[in-house]
DNA sequence: ATGAAAGCGCTAACAC
DNA sequence: GTGTTAGCGCTTTCAT
């Protein structure tokens, strides 16, 4: 075959000065059309458009984003985009970036701290103008350390850390907080078992280490408290936020033939597995035993029964993350922001005949 | 509030040349520290790492991406991430991205054709080394012909363009193409329910002028056909690919009284909704009547009774798209690839006692 | 209103 | 091995 030069990995995709050139005039002309923000000659100015138009000339984003100013993108970094509620983030946070043209790079993490890491370094790399990170939170103290660093480091860079849905990494550290009413959902959840009469209600999946449940799980115990009932910790069952996870700690539950009427599971994904491990059981939702989710995802109405759940405002998260990462300083001393969550009840916890 | 100096947008991030001067050497030896693909000397590297770590630096990627060849990303065009199939689309696309080394853009559409031109213009301006486009193709002859000429431009600027589950843009248009047996599945799915004794089958959820809506139906066609069966055009509702779309079209299909045992829905979504509309009629899935889905979403087990439905390989033809378009030059002969589908069996096609 | 020139941070020739 | 030099494509002073 015939050996063609090198040619540059680019191919010949034309520049500015390639445009100046066909049209007759210098680059920085050709710059300022671009840029719309300098006079330039009305028949100047369609010269270079129809040279540009000719040459199907795109501007390098690179190139700009070097000599100048920003390079107008957003990090969205999560564990992974599968998860209906983390898919819900991803879009706020998409379409806010874009709202504020800006475009948005994906980072999955794969629930591996050492990713999340070594993504958030990437994401310095890249200039971007914020680095969103959602979910899993350890209590891991050396990550903690470096992700404070990373905060640092990015605020240095005139760049944002945000976080979403975890605790704050401490005081004067410059990084923003989004977060849900995680423990405020809970206890009114649980409340509302409660009242239903419940008074043996399992709490299923609970992630030790990880922040969002400890949050989950301490609105729980606090239900109780109010109502003046001992919760059981038999009663408490440890496994991840995931379907097989739920299906796995019900037939436990139900084999180790701890006495309960109603349960709330960790998340939605966890409670569809409950709900099959029930099934299976022959144990009838709602009429034998109430069960309850977290999160509110799409699924929460396509199960039978449909579950009750507490809803979590993922889209307005997203879209929150960006907004006030990319003005901070319109929200001069809010670094914590908290939105609210509210359950919504559904079959999968009425009394039947009610 | 006192002034400060006008600080640059990037802050003071440090560059080669601070890390040059700690390390009391020049730039260009940074540099190739930096790249790893250089001889240095033990001691001047020690040094050079040590002052990268004092300053704390890190690359400027977009200096690199400059100058240099790839800039390592990859772009992902989708209309909605908040879709599952389209979610594990973007999963498989990510993480063989990351395994080749690159970044992953994220853009969204939200069903408008005219933002996927301005976003595949965009994705050409960050020198993308791909740009993977997923989902809605439109027969609008217009918007064809531009998605041709990106097809050019791309493959001029040594990037690719990848069609996922579209048709292909026409012979020598410079696309790679990497679709699922959308027909073969639909065929299959239809035989199965023809074959259980069905007569009268309804296909639901028809999107007029969507390539994958059509495949479908051809498959649907076919399979009729083949046995001999005359399809009734009054079985056959338009919607679209959405929950509520099916909830919509079966509660109409209901209304206007004409006879069918069985559904085939256009996406396990429409199947959802179709469900939900069935189950407020009081018609028994599957003893009154059978049906089935398309995409084998998560949620197809979710529902009840589980879903049958065509399993679709998503988070391969993400991974394909990726690989086939980095490794292009490894695939010579081959534009169009075609992963197979196949039918799986649940219980909302069971026949009651069998 | 337009051109010339400098420089963003990095890499790659080319010396030494 | 390591330093010097010259750009990559664009924006932005500073002249004119």
């Amino acid at each position: 075959m015939g050996k063609k030069a090198v040619t540059s990995p680019q191919g010949d995709a034309s520049t500015v000065r390639d445009v100046a050139a066909r049209a007759g005039v210098s680059a920085s002309t050709v710059s300022r059309v671009l840029g719309g923000t300098y006079p330039v000659a009305k028949a100047t100015r369609a010269k270079v458009l129809k040279a540009m138009r000719e040459l199907d000339y795109v501007v390098n984003a690179h190139a700009r984003a070097l000599g100048g100013s920003t390079n107008n993108t957003v990090a969205f970094v999560v564990d992974d985009v599968t998860g209906s509620f983390y898919a819900h983030i991803a879009r706020g946070v998409e379409e806010q970036a874009s709202a504020e043209g800006r475009l948005c790079m994906l980072c999955t993490t794969h629930n591996d701290p050492q990713r999340v890491l070594a993504v958030v370094e990437t994401m310095r790399e890249q200039r971007a103008d914020a680095v969103i990170v959602v979910g899993g939170a350890w209590d891991d103290r050396a990550y903690q350390d470096r992700m404070t660093h990373f905060a640092h480091a990015l605020d240095r860079a005139g760049s944002r850390l945000v976080l979403v849905g975890r605790p704050p990494l401490g005081p004067g550290v410059p990084a923003t907080v989004i977060d849900y009413d995680n423990e405020g959902g809970a206890f009114a959840m649980t409340t509302h078992l409660l009242s239903a009469g419940h008074r043996r209600v399992a709490y299923l999946g609970r992630v030790p280490g990880l922040s969002t449940s400890s949050q989950r799980i301490s609105g729980f115990t606090r239900a109780h408290e109010m109502l003046d009932i001992e919760p059981d910790p038999k009663l408490i069952i440890d496994g991840t936020f995931s379907r097989g996870s739920g299906y796995q700690g019900m037939h436990e539950l139900l084999a180790s033939g701890t006495e309960f009427s109603a349960v709330f599971a960790g998340t939605d994904m966890v409670a569809a597995g409950a709900l099959q491990a029930l099934r299976e059981a022959g144990v009838r939702v709602p009429e034998d035993v109430a069960l309850a989710g977290y999160d509110d995802i799409p699924t929460a109405i396509d199960v039978y029964p449909t579950l009750t759940t507490v809803h979590v405002p993922a889209e307005e998260l997203g879209r929150a993350a960006v907004r006030l990462a990319l003005h901070r300083d319109e929200f001069p001393e809010s670094q914590h922001h908290v939105l609210g969550t509210h359950i919504v009840v559904r079959d999968s916890t009425r009394r039947h005949g009610r």
